[in-house]
DNA sequence: TTTTATACTGTATAAATATATAGTATTTTT
DNA sequence: AAAAATACTATATATTTATACAGTATAAAA
């Protein structure tokens, strides 16, 4: 993120004091009434800049349109939500990141590296549905029966993990979805993390 | 704090929704455009019985001047966790709160007033299972279809809510239990919420 | 050295917006 | 039975507001 200049930070500020103080953005006006300017222009070209860096972001054609972007509150750590993952691309690379939501630690039994978004319905028989946030904590450490990620050669997939010996199973939780075999005399894969809990929106 | 009417709520989660999605209040423009009213006077007036009921303040002489008042859960709000609550005692009363959590306000769709933590099986069937914490949005505003906490004479039950004229139907996903029908001609009940999310730990 | 970004004043205007006024109809309260 | 609140349509308008355009000046980057 490039650094902001002074007086883009006073408006910056301005923004947020208006927020906190009237419940809404400012108008141009009152940027300028606050900051000391004499032309709207003033606030109007302050604001473009500070759209330009990504800090803001303005509805065009409406009043007061102005939004502050990643507002992160404080306390409680920022987790990742992490959509569909490409094959061969890490897990957590920042492309993959569709946003970032504040979550109490004390929710989970264990750590929340991050939330995978559920595609498909392979795990709906047990309340595993399409868009759900599946709370993942990172390890390869696991239990037979674990719901986990794991990383095959060609995809990346959410199951009950199994394992005996040198064969792996991956059990989905719908009829119509088969298990996956794998040897792994023969294939790879790698247990990224196995989830600890759900969240749902509506 | 006197109680608001189903259009009066409307307008209210409306407010909500727009400050949560843009970052700034609706014009009553906009609010006529959500709700399908064809005059600025609708929702001008709605505006106004808010204010006079304390709900809202309108700043005079200014665009998109609406605030929501004794908004208590703004940022990283602590939301109440409730388990099972006997018949009579009012649902949020201290001794009925388990414990609290912090939440991510951008988390759900509308402000989350609190957790109901789901005995029981009877949701079974659509992914919501016995200790989920079913995110409750307090209104008494619903649509057919609604994930609803009800409170009738004798109990507060959590399902699917559907009316059509007098009669209630509260509808559970689970072949096993029997739907509820009540009559509101012989039989009180009162919708205290709306399930807009949920959260699970494994 | 030229371009780009910063940092403004000053003026203008189309569009967005609040808000008043005039009605109608129903429901609730007094 | 009357008054007040609810729930709108419809029209109008003064004001607010975003936003473009024309300048001036300085500092930083290419």
């Amino acid at each position: 993120m490039k650094d902001l200049t002074a007086q883009q930070s006073k408006v910056l500020n301005c923004i947020e004091e208006s927020i906190n103080k009237t419940g809404f953005p400012p108008t141009r006006a009152e940027i300028c009434q606050k900051l000391g300017f004499k032309s709207p222009n003033a606030a109007e070209s302050h604001l473009r800049a500070l759209e330009k860096k990504d800090i803001i972001s303005i509805a065009g054609g409406s009043s007061r349109g102005i939004s502050i972007k990643n507002k992160k509150s404080s306390s409680g750590g920022s987790v990742p939500v992490i959509g569909l993952v490409a094959a061969g691309s890490p897990t957590l690379a920042s492309e993959n990141i569709e946003r970032e939501i504040n979550v109490d630690p004390s929710l989970f039994s264990r750590n929340v590296d991050y939330f995978l978004k559920v595609k498909g319905l392979s795990m709906i028989e047990d309340g595993i549905y399409e868009d759900d946030l599946v709370a993942i904590h990172k390890t390869n450490d696991f239990k037979n029966g674990d719901l986990a990620v794991v990383r095959t050669e060609d995809d990346v997939t959410l199951k009950y993990i199994f394992k005996k010996n040198h064969k792996l199973l991956l059990k989905p939780a719908n009829k119509d979805f088969d298990p996956i075999h794998i040897d792994l005399r023969n294939e790879s894969a790698e247990v990224e993390g196995i989830g600890i809990g759900l969240i749902r929106k509506n």
